[in-house]
RNA sequence: GGGCGAUUAGCUCAGUUGGUUAGAGCGUCACAUUGACAUUGUGAAGGUCAGAGGUUCGAGUCCUCUAUCGCCCACCA
């Protein structure tokens, strides 16, 4: 009933059949488990009811590259597998909102056409956003198709879904009501021209020639391009293990300096303390290896003060202009401020000596002016109780990270956590669902700096001292002055907040019921602290369990010569490349194949071996179907008994490559499952059975059970094989005369 | 700077707790053939397992050091 009608006397065209059978399993429904023929739901040996994979969320602004198809292709094997067993299996697609890089792509194209996002404002930027995505956003998961995934496409979700959303809202809501949300101040870029705070992606980089000035700083010289952001040092850092310096760490200094009006400021005229600390950050070998802290001013620095608790001091306003901090500087733009204070520093004889020196400068990328790291007030996430839980199920090995050695990445980076940083000053995201009272603007005011000893942690916390309230929905009246209209913060969450819930976030109550918590992830070690970790301590936090159990990470794909691939070196590849040139299954085969667990240097030889395996397949298959047609349908479904020794070893290997294959996969060794497969089908059967059945089969006494076992073992190696290659195991599959379905859902 | 990993045939890689003559794919060479498949078959050549030292009856496998390469994270005052 299946039959299309393959044509086996050319060679395999995974061209002509591979969109047909892809349309043919989605119209069939059983990407969906609710629609998999009740057969026994479950599978009592292994215990499981159901199968569910978590797709590593594609970004919108994504085209295909080798890094999706190492992270769906060993996923589509367990689901199809699994599937066969008679598992309920569920794999969630989706896409990404990713913030920053969609709002980028998006400006990038408004820069053609000679327009900021600022000449259209918020709103109608969002909306240009939104338009780019339903004409692009899409593209990736058709893309993914084609590569013969089987995910639930009708669950796919996007991150900014109307329900999606809302579970980020509540998610925000939760925490600030459990009192693990609080507001900071955080040095971030800042363009002072575009008054805005920009990403690491949003920078350039110019060459500039400046120059290096040694001030003297006690028994310290200390270099730096910028003098200028010397009112606002509040620490002296030195590396831990350097020598020279190792009898001051951790003292206090009283130290000559530049007093703000500009004259020499002694110890006995003022105290100047200045605390020294030690800092993996620090360069031994740049400059004098000792290094001024200014953690108002440079991200740097700003770390670590936040790992030896330095005050914050800003001297420059979000105009670039020295605040009234700066004494006698004040109003002074940081370029001329420089020049007058060097003049001062020689004066009082504390400049030691001027370099020249070149280096790269970080300029917005929009207008080119020079960016001016300044402190700015932002959400964080308290992390101490989540990334406790997030390291006690690992530890309990109730998520399992593998290769194992990763379980050390995941420890480390949760046991040396900081507060996370939720807020993001870009418009494409999930707006905070905090809403400020107009008439209390000092709450709203990103720069206002309490005193000089604002701290950034969870100690000093800024919550709840009014000016604004966190809610679902903006106050219909304000509870502060009763009167205003109230405004709702400008900040966006980080797109990892969001994509944190992934495991169950815009999903409905009976899918969570009965599909959470899931078993896999898969995906590249870079994400492992982005995403996984958030997924488990967000699923433990708003689903009171693990979000799944196992946790793959897979190696990089690298160039031939081992180079990183990227687009911007034009190093990647499109796996769409060879699916177009060889077939999907032949890619599917050559990723694989290669992926043995550590990093790919990509071979396309692999594709090449892959294609001639199919062929290998679609040539075994046409002979053993030509050699059986005769064959009875009572003869068909039975397994046949050995008459010979080549039967025999026949269908002994079968068996052990069937047992082999199922114990790979479920311990993850696809290579591995795929090479034994591999040498069962071509040499076991192929090469020796095939060739001594065309002798039994002159034997009329061994004819019917010598086509009995081909047949029987051609069916069998389809199925073991279709989890690795669908597409053509399951056209060839359709030629079997008593064929009544899908190879998709027969039983392994 | 921190963390992790790699180094085995011309190329890309396997080699599961240390155990007899170290494997595969691709490539190379020889021969075969129109009877499923030339995207084929049979066979062959090709490796002092990066180097040095150590543990052991025995090391590609465990330990130390050296060299080279790579990845992730953090960063260049």
């Amino acid at each position: 009933m299946w039959a299309m009608g393959a044509d086996f006397s050319k060679p395999y065209d995974p061209k002509q059949t591979e969109s047909e059978i892809y349309d043919l399993w989605e119209k069939s429904g059983y990407f969906n488990p609710d629609n998999l023929p009740i057969r026994k739901i479950g599978n009592r040996k292994l215990k499981i009811e159901n199968y569910v994979v978590y797709m590593p969320l594609p970004n919108v602004t994504g085209t295909l590259h080798m890094g999706h198809a190492l992270d769906n292709t060993t996923p589509d094997i367990l689901i199809r597998y699994y599937r066969m067993k008679g598992v309920r299996t569920l794999w969630f697609p989706g896409t990404d909102h990713a913030g920053i890089a969609t709002q980028y792509v998006v400006e990038k194209q408004l820069k053609k056409e000679g327009k900021t996002r600022f000449d259209l404002g918020r709103e109608k930027f969002i909306e240009r956003v939104w338009e780019w995505k339903k004409e692009y956003g899409g593209k990736i998961l058709e893309q993914l198709k084609k590569l013969g995934l089987s995910a639930d496409w009708s669950r796919a979700r996007f991150t900014m879904d109307d329900a999606y959303a809302a579970d980020v809202i509540d998610a925000f809501i939760h925490y600030y009501e459990k009192g693990m949300l609080y507001r900071g101040l955080r040095t971030v870029n800042w363009c002072p021209r575009c008054q805005t705070s920009l990403s690491d992606l949003e920078l350039e980089y110019k060459e500039e020639q400046t120059t290096l000035y040694y001030i003297k700083y006690g028994p310290f010289t200390l270099a730096t391009t910028r003098p200028e952001t010397k009112f606002g040092d509040t620490g002296i850092a030195v590396h831990p293990r350097d020598p020279k310096y190792k009898q001051y760490v951790g003292k206090e200094l009283e130290i000559e300096s530049l007093s703000v009006d500009g004259s020499l400021d002694t110890p006995v005229k003022k105290k100047n303390k200045i605390a020294v600390v030690a800092d993996e950050a620090v360069d031994r070998e740049f400059g004098t290896g000792a290094v001024k802290v200014t953690p108002a001013h440079d991200l740097t620095d700003f770390e670590i003060g936040n790992r030896h608790d330095l005050p914050l001091v800003q001297v420059i306003d979000e105009r670039g202009r020295m605040n009234e901090k700066a004494g006698k500087y004040a109003g002074m733009k940081t370029e001329d401020a420089r020049k007058k204070i060097v003049e001062d520093l020689k004066t009082v004889g504390l400049l030691e000596k001027e370099e020249s020196y070149g280096h790269n400068l970080a300029v917005c990328y929009r207008c080119g002016h020079a960016i001016e790291p300044i402190p700015s007030t932002q959400w964080f996430l308290k992390m101490e109780r989540l990334a406790k839980e997030a390291l006690d199920v690992v530890k309990k090995k109730k998520v399992i990270i593998q290769p194992k050695n990763f379980e050390k990445t995941y420890g480390s980076w949760l046991s040396n956590i900081k507060d996370w940083t939720i807020s993001r000053q870009i418009w494409w995201g999930h707006q905070l669902p905090v809403y400020f009272c107009k008439n209390k603007q000092e709450a709203n005011s990103k720069f206002q700096i309490p005193n000089d000893k604002q701290t950034r942690n969870s100690e000093n916390e800024t919550q709840n001292t009014g000016g604004f309230v966190v809610a679902k929905e903006k106050p219909k009246t304000c509870p502060f002055c009763k009167k205003c209209d109230m405004e709702q913060s400008p900040d966006v969450l980080d797109t990892w907040f969001s994509s944190a819930l992934w495991p169950f976030a815009g999903l409905s109550k009976e899918d969570r019921k009965k599909y959470y918590p899931g078993n896999l992830v898969s995906n590249a070690r870079e994400i492992l602290n982005l995403w996984d970790t958030r997924m488990i301590f967000s699923g433990l936090e708003f689903m009171g369990n693990i979000p799944f159990r196992n946790v793959l990470i897979h190696g990089t794909v690298l160039t031939k010569d081992g180079k990183r691939m990227s687009k911007s070196l034009g190093t990647g590849i499109d796996p769409l490349k060879y699916v177009d040139e060889y077939g999907a299954d032949a890619t599917r085969f050559a990723v694989i194949w290669q992926a043995s667990g550590q990093d790919i240097r990509w071979d396309e030889a692999a594709v090449i071996a892959g294609r001639k395996f199919t062929n290998k397949i679609w040539n075994a298959s046409r002979f053993v179907l030509e050699q059986t047609k005769d064959l009875k349908s009572a003869n068909l479904n039975k397994k046949p008994t050995a008459k010979t020794k080549a039967d025999t070893k026949i269908l002994k290997a079968l068996e052990k490559t069937k047992k082999n294959t199922g114990k790979y996969i479920e311990s993850f060794q696809f290579s591995r499952a795929l090479h034994e497969l591999y040498d069962f089908f071509w040499h076991e059967f192929c090469d020796r059975y095939l060739e001594i059945s065309k002798k039994q089969m002159e034997d009329e006494k061994l004819k019917k059970n010598t086509q009995a076992i081909l047949f029987y073992t051609l069916r069998e190696s389809l199925k073991l094989l279709h989890p690795f290659l669908p597409f053509i195991t399951e056209t060839i599959y359709r030629e079997f005369p008593d064929t009544s379905s899908l190879l998709m859902i027969e039983k392994w």
